[in-house]
RNA sequence: GGACAGGUGGGUGAGUGGUUAAAGCCAACAGACUGUAAAUCUGUCCCUCCUUGCGAGGUACGAAGGUUCGAAUCCUUCCCUGUCCA
């Protein structure tokens, strides 16, 4: 999915995500949005969708994200999270049920329970306090959504937490589980532990999941991860890296990442990546696309997004293919054995 | 010909006697980024050497001399640039 936290996908036209990248789903915020510019002015604008001009699938994150990144902003109690506003300093009390309240407002197709996300590295007490809260937020939050969601054509995931700790996420998979969710989210990842953690710690909490919904790993990963976690039961994964690292001029491609303001590109007439079939790498040669970073230009970032993203889902239809051809097994051997696929840093030049 | 103003590292531009190999910005080069406070941030950016250290030498603020314990900073001469006046 497609990272648009503030209701749009940097530097893209949702025209781009639908006829280029085809994408079918993007995730937007509800901490952002509620700040700026309002769940309510969205409502009354019919939604976010409208507001957004997006006609396919929207998943809104709850801000529980944000009592990790923003952490000096915020302070958790049992009865929610209140942030003091990045913008303009005004506290804000959210908590599960607002927040459910808030993501029918913007008209979310799937809609994510509050939870805190819980930085690394963190003891195990204050993992599994942090835990219980998150359970306890979700039931909240799932008892005042049954009472909301008729006439609502939407779904509440809640998310397992238990930080690096299997036992934890063992213990809040279980729990989750009693509310026979329509899907399950795995979160707390990305908060600055090694890959392989955040690996492990997928591959602990993944098999307990039903296997007849969504399964979703929150804000992960590179490339070469998403087969792993597809291998693991994975349907679904979104991560901020395609558009960033764009914007900031670091491009994915077949042949491994071309960090686009290198000298080495002044002169490269090839395409940014021949095996894709992007709007960027159909048109446009290396060497432009580092002229346009050096000057600055907004076209880069438009250009690098539209190929990373594409990228990043090219990839993911690519194994869905294999899937539905029975020739996965195959796939990922092919992934294994390129070198390309080789965890990072070895990347050929 | 005259009067002012000025010449600083790749570019701009601070610095007007010592903690200045010389701020800041730009460019250049390398890196980071993982449910987005990010079109952001970090590092390197005169040369040589090593025991790689808030290390040791060397060279450097138009040129050449001079004053001083010490000069990018003060003095002299010359060269060059800009503006204005003839």
């Amino acid at each position: 999915m497609p990272v648009g936290t503030q209701g749009t996908v940097k530097a893209l036209t949702p025209r781009d995500l639908l006829n280029d990248i085809d994408a079918k789903i993007v995730l937007a915020n509800t901490y952002h949005l509620f700040l700026r510019p309002g769940h309510e002015r969205i409502e009354r604008f019919g939604g976010l969708h409208k507001f957004m001009a997006w006609p396919r699938a929207i998943l809104t994150d709850s801000g529980g994200f944000q009592v990790f990144s923003l952490d000096t902003l915020r302070k958790v109690t049992d009865e929610g999270v209140v942030f003091r506003s990045h913008l303009n300093g005004d506290q804000h009390l959210f908590t599960p049920q607002s927040t459910v309240d808030i993501q029918l407002a913007l008209g979310s197709d799937i809609m994510m329970v509050l939870d805190e996300c819980l930085g690394y590295p963190a003891s195990y007490e204050a993992t599994r306090e942090s835990a219980d809260r998150t359970i306890r937020w979700a039931l909240g939050a799932f008892e005042h959504y049954r009472k909301r969601e008729k006439g609502f054509h939407c779904a509440l995931f809640p998310i397992i937490q238990g930080g690096m700790y299997p036992e934890l996420r063992t213990a809040c998979a279980k729990e989750l589980l009693e509310l026979d969710a329509p899907g399950y989210a795995i979160g707390g990842l990305s908060v600055g532990e090694p890959r392989e953690l955040s690996q492990e710690m997928v591959a602990v909490t993944a098999p307990l999941l039903p296997k007849d919904r969504p399964r979703y790993v929150m804000g992960v990963g590179m490339p070469e991860e998403l087969p792993l976690y597809v291998s693991q039961g994975i349907d679904m994964m979104d991560c901020v890296l395609p558009t960033r690292n764009a914007r900031n001029g670091y491009l994915f491609t077949s042949q491994g990442k071309v960090m686009i303001k290198q000298a080495q590109y002044l002169d490269d007439t090839s395409p940014l990546d021949p095996a894709c079939e992007c709007y960027t790498c159909r048109t446009f040669t290396r060497a432009y696309l580092r002229h346009l970073y050096q000057a600055g230009e907004i076209l880069f970032s438009v250009l690098a997004t539209l190929h990373n993203i594409r990228y990043y889902l090219d990839t993911m239809r690519r194994m869905r293919q294999a899937i539905l051809f029975g020739k996965f097994p195959e796939f990922l051997k092919s992934c294994q054995s390129s070198s390309l696929w080789n965890q990072s840093d070895h990347l050929p030049d």
